[in-house]
DNA sequence: TGAAATGTTGGGGCG
DNA sequence: ACGCCCCAACATTTC
């Protein structure tokens, strides 16, 4: 039958209607375009029920769904396997076209792959887009055309073809080439969750101006909280950049880091399981359950190291200077492999991203490209006077600090230090390459 | 995007 | 005045 065939926007990490470059192509297409959310189970049976992101996610979804429907349309939003959903939404829809912005973790570069193939078995085209970067990852290559694996030499490249490129931002996306539907979006519990007692903040980047002074302050709290919006797409890059001028090099350097290990594991996916450098491997990491116990709980003893865990634990969110305190003392002083850390941050952080995560998580561990070297092991004592030395941010987070109730250091600074520098040099001197 | 250990220098106390 | 010691302050090396 003649049906009018229909474009299909499917939102992933761009929760978002504007400056939204897969919508922009949709919108674009000459078909009606439906927009589409899939609750992808295979990420989600992994989160407790009251998980603040899927929270967070949701009412994204619901906003982006009210406003859809002012425009006489609706988002579609399914959960299950993503493949057998499309498998059932190409037999249920005339479809045309479907647009993606690209991702590029190696889970979703897999299922983007298997998605793709369908639709084209079906003569249905896809069309997938960088949005979620600035530069994507072969766009800053070497000269030889291999990737960075060193930050500041990607960083320069980085700077000098976004000077020849500044990349804006496309607004007012026009709402009226949706199609018309009467999609109705499912309740949170249909999905197995609820509503968590966590907030995603809204950012706020007029703390940028003075970044530079106050980033290692953890009590000034002059964080922007865009890291969690970054990561769900709730604001475009494109846009946070645009507010930048030359005065916000350190704040815009953060963004490249984001970048740099966004492109770090797109070309070295064996980063997700193992150290960036093999010949860290023979590590002998001591790994006791419960000093990883007393680490996840904030009972170390170091005030630094306690204030970072219980603000992650009770907020969803660590400054990123205790996120360097707290990882340095779990790899160095406790001799727990990174990938325990890692992986307790992917469950607590409400700005969890993997690229991220595992990059700065290799970085502390001294195992990863351009990593902190194996031997500059933080002092938490020391990072504590430094950074607070008015112990703002450790009473905030710490309350019992001072008083009987605190526990006593659970091991020596300098023992631990000795023991972490004997163990990686142990380590590099027999490598065990695999 | 460290910190500790070791080395060097120079001023002051003191015989 | 001189040499010696002490040690803080700074610099360099090492992990």
């Amino acid at each position: 039958m003649g049906e009018t065939k229909i474009s299909v926007c499917w939102f992933r990490r761009d929760l978002r209607l504007e400056d939204n470059t897969a919508l922009y192509h949709a919108l674009r297409s000459g078909l009606p375009v439906q927009a589409l959310f899939i609750f992808d189970w295979n990420i989600l049976e992994e989160l407790p029920p009251d998980d603040a992101r899927v929270d967070f996610i949701y009412r994204n979804l619901q906003s982006i769904h009210q406003r859809l429907r002012k425009a006489g349309s609706s988002l579609l939003v399914r959960h299950g396997d993503p493949l057998a959903i499309w498998k059932i939404l190409t037999a249920e829809h005339a479809i045309g076209s479907v647009f993606v912005n690209r991702d590029y973790e190696p889970y979703t570069l897999e299922r983007d792959r298997q998605v793709e193939m369908l639709l084209r078995h079906k003569n249905i085209r896809f069309f997938s887009f960088k949005d979620q970067v600035i530069f994507e990852k072969d766009e800053i290559l070497k000269n030889d055309g291999t990737p960075y694996t060193v930050f500041t030499p990607y960083k320069n490249r980085w700077l000098q073809e976004f000077g020849a490129t500044p990349p804006r931002p496309r607004e007012g996306h026009d709402l009226r080439a949706f199609l018309k539907s009467g999609h109705t979006i499912p309740e949170l519990s249909e999905l197995g969750f609820r509503e968590s007692r966590r907030e995603v903040k809204e950012y706020d980047l007029s703390v940028i101006d003075r970044y530079e002074e106050t980033r290692d302050f953890p009590a000034a709290d002059a964080t922007s909280y865009l890291s969690p919006h970054l990561r769900f797409g709730t604001v475009g890059i494109r846009r946070v950049i645009s507010r930048l001028d030359d005065t916000h090099g350190v704040f815009l350097s953060e963004l490249i880091w984001r970048e740099f290990f966004m492109q770090i594991l797109f070309h070295f996916p064996h980063v997700v399981s193992q150290n960036f450098r093999a010949r860290y491997n023979g590590i002998a990491w001591r790994n006791r359950e419960d000093d990883f116990e007393r680490w996840c709980r904030g009972t170390t003893g170091y005030p630094m190291v306690d204030a970072g865990m219980r603000q992650l634990n009770q907020t969803g969110c660590m400054h990123n200077r205790v996120r360097m305190v707290t990882a340095g003392f779990l790899c160095k002083h406790l001799l727990i492999d990174w990938r325990w850390g890692e992986s307790y941050f992917a469950r607590m952080l409400l700005d969890y991203e993997l690229s991220s995560n595992n990059g700065n998580w290799q970085w502390a561990a001294g195992t990863g490209c351009d990593a902190a070297p194996y031997f500059r092991i933080f002092n938490p004592e020391e990072q504590m006077k430094k950074f607070d030395p008015e112990l703002e941010y450790v009473k905030k987070w710490l309350p019992e600090h001072g008083s009987s109730d605190a526990p006593a250091p659970m091991v020596d600074h300098r023992e631990a230090r000795s023991r972490a520098l004997e163990t990686y040099r142990k380590a590099l001197e027999d490598p065990i390459v695999f």
